[in-house]
RNA sequence: UGGGGCGUAGCCAAGCGGUAAGGCAGCGGUUUUUGGUACCGCCAUUCCCAGGUUCGAAUCCUGGCGCCCCAG
């Protein structure tokens, strides 16, 4: 998609559509970009405009920039939406921001204290993405007439018959499909990718080009609401009665320390414990919310080799309920910085999804995403996922009932 | 108060006359549009204390102090 709108706005002669694959011309397709203030998303709205397209840029206002206005590697709040208004104004588009503070804290900040203090480890990324930016901020681009919503993320999508797929994307270093599997057909069908044949260097350089001025801006990271590194005080100040101190033990239940919250561990974490054992570095194994209590243990005790999924998305062919009864042989992620590994895909008779993981990960940790592909690389089609369900290992397991009862 | 052993960083621990390994924990950083992992760097001018021997002592000697074990 990249390369036809780097060099044309005429029609494909194929089929009769344009770059975005909608019928029309260009000039008479409205599209709304979702702009951060980012070097990506801005470089997103200026292909487009150099497409041809009727561009709309949206920002945002996500969060009290206060202190943080400040930061480098915010986004969507402060000087961030100044960059992206500073960016449309370069690129020649209408740009508007909109006031989604309420509406962020209630679906992604909210949700992600309760996440901690249920011993799970949340992807704000994704409630965000799943809520305001693909709900929300999609509904108003409907409302403004437009064709499409397009973002800067990190992503492919190319018509397949009736609807669009969800692809990794060439630059498989920034793939950021991890933080959209919970998309959903009808969004997928609406949304545009122009970064997805891009490489990051590629899009500086466009934005160089472009005469953006944020075109050397650092990446974002950390949580965009959370000022660096300290996550646990946001969730503190929002839930200030719920934090209780507890002990910290290993796998057999001996106490090796205490500690002050369960929502400032993450399963598969190593440092910050404070307590040292056996001359072996221990992780965190499992939560356990309900007694407050964080069960370490060593590197090997992270083992896992299954995770139950709940708020599964999918997005592949037919229904979900068909998969083959021997398991769905596909890719998965369970973090977002791990390549795809060979896994299979159950879905059991109540509606139950699970994952094999066929070579195991180390500290699956429940809230966090289970992503599925058909395949390895670039070009691997996501074929949907869910969040990693709380549950002890082993049960469910329709095969291991049955060589128990053999 | 007979015998034996031990006291090295927050923890474990090597060193046994030549100028303080290593691991865990901690701290800092790199990587990363989540958290974590991984990786890199830092972390005892000083070896329970006080004397002594020696060019030189954590290492040898003497005396304290403190633990532990066996015996009574």
């Amino acid at each position: 998609m990249a390369s036809a709108l780097l060099h044309s706005s005429r029609l494909q002669p194929a089929t009769g559509l344009n770059a975005l694959d909608l019928p029309g011309r260009p000039e008479d397709t409205r599209v709304v970009v979702a702009m951060s203030g980012g070097v990506d998303s801005s470089v997103a709205a200026g292909l487009l405009k150099r497409g041809g397209f009727d561009v709309v840029g949206i920002t945002l206002q996500l969060y009290d920039a206060g202190e943080q206005a400040r930061r480098t590697g915010s986004c969507c709040a402060g000087v961030d939406i100044a960059d992206a208004a500073a960016a449309a104004e370069v690129l020649g588009i209408p740009h508007y921001v909109l006031d989604y503070e309420r509406r962020f804290r209630e679906a992604v900040i909210e949700p992600f204290a309760d996440a901690y203090m249920r011993g799970e480890t949340p992807v704000p990324c994704i409630s965000c993405n799943q809520t305001v930016k693909f709900a929300d901020l999609l509904e108003t681009a409907r409302s403004l007439d437009a064709s499409a919503l397009a973002t800067g993320h990190y992503i492919r999508s190319a018509p397949r018959g009736a609807h669009r797929v969800l692809l990794r994307p060439k630059d498989e270093d920034r793939d950021q499909s991890y933080f959209l599997f919970a998309t959903t057909q009808e969004q997928v069908d609406f949304l545009r990718f122009p970064l997805g044949d891009l490489p990051k260097p590629e899009v500086r350089r466009l934005a160089a080009e472009m005469g953006l001025k944020i075109a050397e801006k650092p990446d974002s990271q950390d949580i965009c609401f959370v000022a660096k590194g300290y996550y646990a005080d946001i969730i503190e100040k929002l839930r200030p009665d719920a934090a209780r101190a507890g002990e910290i033990v290993d796998i057999e239940g001996r106490v090796l320390g205490r500690h002050e919250g369960v929502h400032r561990f993450t399963v598969g974490q190593r440092r910050g414990l404070g307590v040292s054992g056996g001359g072996e570095p221990l992780y965190v194994v499992r939560i356990e919310p309900e007694a407050a209590r964080v069960v370490v243990g060593p590197a090997d005790a992270l083992d896992a080799h299954e995770a139950a999924l709940r708020d599964f998305n999918w997005l592949g062919d037919g229904a979900l309920e068909d998969l083959p009864a021997g398991g769905l042989p596909v890719w998965a992620k369970v973090r977002s910085t791990r390549p795809p590994a060979p896994a299979h895909l159950f879905v059991e008779q109540g509606g139950d999804v699970r994952v094999r993981l066929i070579s195991g990960e180390r500290g699956v940790a429940p809230g966090q995403a289970c992503v599925l592909y058909d395949g390895e690389g670039s070009g691997a089609r996501i074929l949907g996922g869910g969040f990693i369900r709380r549950e002890n290992p082993g049960a469910g397991w329709p095969e291991l009932q049955l060589r128990r009862t053999a």
